[in-house]
DNA sequence: TATCGTTATTCCTAAACAGGTATAACGATT
DNA sequence: AATCGTTATACCTGTTTAGGAATAACGATA
């Protein structure tokens, strides 16, 4: 499952478990270490998606009291709420789907 | 909406659309003419699939009347059948979440 | 003003992908 | 054996992607 705009895709499991992470620590970097993921790619992620959403879903700071801190908005919240839920009602779908297909 | 295996995608809405036109026209290259899509690609798009799967899903044969052909197996029709199957339901579900978010 | 840890950006290279073109292989039919 | 339209394969090249490494920018705090 994918959230999509139409400039392409927005979010999956993997950015929305970055955004969780991101929350929880207060942090691009030390998420993106608890996710065995280069900082690079992190700040990537969380740049493209908030390109591509017309409101912020994470902000960020540089410098300052612990060098710099980011942050889930409320925007980012509900993508978040919106992914799980859906993908709850989905994984039941696919679980009723389920007659053992071999191809 | 894709079906993978565990070798990666499958099929998706356009393979499963290439196979359908196979099934009509009994050749990748009016299939491949039919999408507007290069006879390379076509042709590349179900060695794929017939390679991840285990069974072949379009049988072709080269030299011949009319040059040679190309039909969906069984296994094929019952790919597409699944797709269409749960493509349908999971339309269904994407309806009833018609909230109209925006991002 | 020096330090610190983080955010933000730039540069570079190897690998993967996309897709056009050309051509060989094939077998029924004439 | 020549023709025909199709399947199958090989080759080449520009583009995109992936990802490491290095470094600049920043502001609270001491």
């Amino acid at each position: 499952i994918w959230i999509t705009t139409p400039e392409g895709k927005l979010a999956g499991k993997g950015r929305i478990e970055l955004m969780e992470k991101i929350k929880q620590f207060g942090s691009i970097r030390q998420a993106a270490l608890a996710m065995q993921m280069s900082y690079r790619q992190a700040w990537q992620l969380i740049d493209d998606m908030n390109s591509k959403a017309q409101t912020p879903l994470v902000i960020s700071n540089r410098g300052g009291k612990g060098g710099g801190s980011a942050s889930v908005t409320e925007k980012g919240e509900q993508l978040i709420a919106l992914f799980h839920s859906f993908n709850k009602k989905f994984q039941k779908l696919l679980a009723g789907q389920n007659e053992n297909f071999i191809f």
